[in-house]
DNA sequence: AATGAATGAGGCTTCATTCAT
DNA sequence: CATGAATGAAGCCTCATTCAT
């Protein structure tokens, strides 16, 4: 029924696509309604035929990482093994082709939830969603029931997103100097690590 | 023959204990220079008899914040033991009384340094001093001997730094909801559990 | 197909009008942006739409005086004898009407080129041109053939443009105090000299 | 009798030193009062102490400017031919060793008279004098007698000036490009050229 | 006599937002 | 639906001038 499809551009994600690139650049402050506009080649009037104001567009945003997030929990969950959920989890920032969201913008988020309540509240919401969700994975994962740590599966979850958000803040600072590749590998190592010490029996040698 | 020693103020001090409350407050790009006076008490000119730019004055906090860290880390090291020296390390950003270092301005300082070059060689030296001097902690820690996790000091650091930094950001959500102690609190927990899972045998009972 | 061509106000021409009009009052370091936008009556935001910046402005009015001179010479070119070619380029700085060029312009423009390089560049390329001009029309006029002075054409425009430049300077002393039409004559008394002793035979009877 | 004649420094002597230095290298606007303290080694009150402003700085040195200009013009009173004279009129400008004037100086001076009223008093009572001098080297000069121009001596000074004036500015354009020594020559071409043209008889042969 | 810390107005420039077309 | 010209507040920074020492 629906006409053009492929000629009708969808302007809200077309401009949440630019704007998207260019936070995950300049950061939210630095990137200007024109710098956005220009991403998107639109005009910049246009961006506020759709969203409100600037802020609009970050809390758009913003939403749209909550659905990325819930995607990426989808794969999660259906993950054979509990070491590959926690591998897709948290070597999720590493890979930064497709619209999918980059440590730099990530950490920009967060510091801007530090400040802008409404934010914070979504963010906030976010994790909380992922949270439930790994919580529930791990709950189930036969491995918890030999696990000799003792920690209850929310408080391993902590623990999970915790370094994975700590990995992510290291990555900002070599964005240019790794690859992607490179730091994906190394983070795997890291949560490999960490999950032969969560869930591992404590007499079985390392392997590497 | 140093007269009035508590009517000369030390500016430069003055102007970056301004600036921090503003950048932990608004972060970087929301702090004009008049913020900064305000908050001093001072007049926007004199900044700039003592800094370069605003930049200048980043660079400057980012510095002392590097010093604040090699205090902590002297701390941590004539702690008795490990697991007191991974508090003080990991809980740092908990207490936000004195000249400390607020996790916003933290969160904030890697958010820029994703941008600005210049900033992330200085977060980058500081995280390095801080991760040497924790690896050396480990490293000679007695703990370290019986450890089942074949992992090697510098790993074992880069996973608790990960998880000190992951904190952070989280912290960032909660800024005026939780107070200074409970988060302390809760943060002391997460960091036992993280101690238990890499230096305690398994068959040791959790202690707190 | 354009309409209105009434209402649609031509932006960088009125902005470089109003500019010139400043600059001329107040030279180019006396002249603020918003000095400028008031003259035109338009934003001082609107005036970086067209200009990336005020040294762009002084570069684009720089650039339409040499427009200007280059019309000059071309009517210089067309008139019937040397000496109305002569008062035509020497006298131009008089008639202060019409989009013009003002000698307090002028003088200033030469004075920011002794500190910046790429005024210097564009000051010398409007000189350039205008002395070709001026030695070509010089080379073919009769009136060499028999002059007395033995001076090659290059030089002769070299003295012509020395003294246009030298009245312009006394010119601005005197901005306020006599006429356009006043100072007109003068310099005409002062043009016509200067033929006589170049090209005229030391005993044909002065003309005016 | 006076005593440390050597220890004593004239200060209002050494600030006007020190401003002109900065007024010839970036101009009266571009220079500001922290320049001229620095260049004259002191603090940037004590100038305060000798100059009511910025202004009477820039007026002093016009004043001083006069003063010079009447040195050059007893000099060029002592010289032994009119040719010599005005050789050291004209190129005056040449030498930028010393206290001396230096072309950019000047230029931005003329500048500065188009604007301001006690600026451009003072620097037509300049060369009003430098006028009269000069006129009545030239009244004198026996070779006024047989020149065949008809021109009065004062009509002569200001031809003189004006070519003076103009090959100032010129050289303002090529100030970096060109040494001192290069300029000169090439000035004192076109003062012989002024010369014979003034004052030759029509039949000599140009030499040089 | 001399210093230089301190002020605050003002200059250049950017940018979120509006609105006529 | 779409454009982009236009606005003006605000940000960073400079600088002439003052004044306590």
């Amino acid at each position: 029924m629906a006409v053009q499809t492929d000629t009708a551009p969808d302007r809200p994600e077309q401009i949440l696509r630019a704007a998207m690139v260019c936070f995950a650049k300049r950061g939210f402050h630095q990137t200007s309604m024109h710098d956005i506009s220009e991403e998107a080649g639109i005009s910049v009037g246009l961006i506020y035929r759709y969203f409100a104001s600037k802020e609009a567009v970050i809390s758009a945003i913003a939403e749209e990482h909550k659905k990325e997030l819930q995607g990426l929990l989808e794969r999660a969950r259906c993950a054979p093994t509990l070491l590959e959920s926690l591998e897709i989890l948290l070597t999720a920032h590493c890979c930064e082709d497709q619209p999918q969201m980059h440590c730099a913008f990530v950490v920009d988020l967060f510091a801007e939830a530090g400040r802008n309540p409404s934010i914070a509240n979504l963010v906030r919401d976010v994790l909380e969603t992922g949270m439930k969700g790994v919580t529930e994975v791990i709950a189930r994962a036969p491995e918890m029931r030999n696990a000799p740590h003792g920690m209850k599966p929310r408080e391993v979850t902590e623990l999970i997103f915790a370094a994975a958000r700590g990995s992510m803040m290291r990555d900002v600072l070599e964005h240019s100097q790794v690859s992607a590749a490179e730091r994906r590998e190394r983070q795997l190592k890291v949560v490999r690590q960490l999950w032969r010490l969560l869930f591992n029996h404590a007499n079985e040698p390392a392997l590497a």
